[in-house]
DNA sequence: CAAGTTATTGACTGTATAGTCAATAAAGCG
DNA sequence: CGCTTTATTGACTATACAGTCAATAACTTG
């Protein structure tokens, strides 16, 4: 019927985000994205249309992604404080921390000049509060974790910490001085 | 013996370092530079060199800036817990607060690829944090702050719970929900 | 007033890059 | 096989922009 597509449309979405990820929206040209993926600009231009829309499919992408793992830890059979510490640890073990977070990076990019973009990120966002959210409840309902806010209030605060992190991954802090920080952060929701 | 200077020299740098701080260094153009300015490219060029150059001397302004603020702030007569809640409202009462702040903007931007840029980022945050930790210090002698930790871990949460709120306020949160997390972030380093 | 010095101006150059166009290649189906 | 459809390719266009150049303007001092 017509000629098959050379490659695989996933794989090409996903090393895009990384591009967009190490260098940004606006510093990633499509020479970039050629040379990474291998496929040439008008056949990127064929499936995702323009720059931007490519962008916006892999900031999707990325928040599955990142929704996907948090979900997967808060499903397993092991208690919300050790839930909280294993979140931790995977925030320090990311291969690469100095590329902070594509949301967090994205969302000082572009501010709020871009309506979709920052939909994007806050969704992202406010999925990763509720899943926080329904380990701090159950951490409450043990008395393992303080009642003094409510489990919306520390959600976002722990949200708002690991936010602050992401900064400092970007802006040179080792990864001891994040784990001392994110290690405080934690152990002030404790009772 | 030669033609004087038709402008102020600070107060040019002053709005340069706005026009980067609401668009970023990449997205300003020396259009941007001189329709704000009213002074004309080569004539930048005369006093700063390069477009580089001119940004380094807005991240100095603006350090200097806000440290003074932070200084000014540290030096009143008042309990330190008051200082900090006085540190919290002037978090909140910024004109444009969607803008972040420059040196975390400039952080997301340059990431480490720019050693000066890093450098006076990294001056920056470290010069604020001993300012923090100064006020945590006197607060922890008067039994007013905890001191399950101690004040540097204090102070290196305060700034990172910051910083996790300039995220906030370019991705779009409300002024509520960043005085909310300031709050609950502030109120957990009481005893 | 003339010489020297620096500021200002506008025009110019070179480059990077997003997006477009038209020609060609590769498949399946009748 | 040849027709249709879609993918791929490379060349092309338009634009935005940093940085440069050379001519002119404004001032001071001797």
């Amino acid at each position: 019927m017509s000629r098959p597509r050379e490659f695989d449309v996933d794989r090409v979405l996903h090393q895009s985000m990384e591009v967009f990820w190490n260098k940004g929206f606006k510093s990633t040209s499509y020479e970039d994205l050629t040379r990474t993926t291998g496929v040439k600009k008008q056949s990127l231009y064929c499936i995702f249309n323009d720059k931007r829309a490519l962008f916006l499919k892999a900031l999707v992408h990325y928040r599955e992604q990142y929704i996907e793992i948090l979900e997967k830890l808060e499903a397993q059979e092991m208690s919300p404080v050790d839930k909280l510490e294993s979140l931790r640890d995977s925030l320090l073990n990311e291969e690469a921390t100095y590329r902070g977070c594509l949301m967090v990076n994205s969302a000082l990019e572009f501010g709020t000049e871009d309506d979709q973009v920052t939909r994007e990120i806050e969704l992202m966002f406010a999925e990763a509060e509720q899943i926080l959210e329904k380990i701090v409840i159950s951490g409450q309902e043990q008395q393992l974790i303080t009642t003094r806010f409510s489990s919306r209030e520390l959600a976002s605060y722990l949200n708002n910490a690991i936010l602050g992190t992401r900064i400092q991954e970007k802006s040179g802090a080792s990864r001891e001085q994040i784990k001392a920080v994110l290690r405080v952060s934690f152990s002030m929701i404790l009772p």
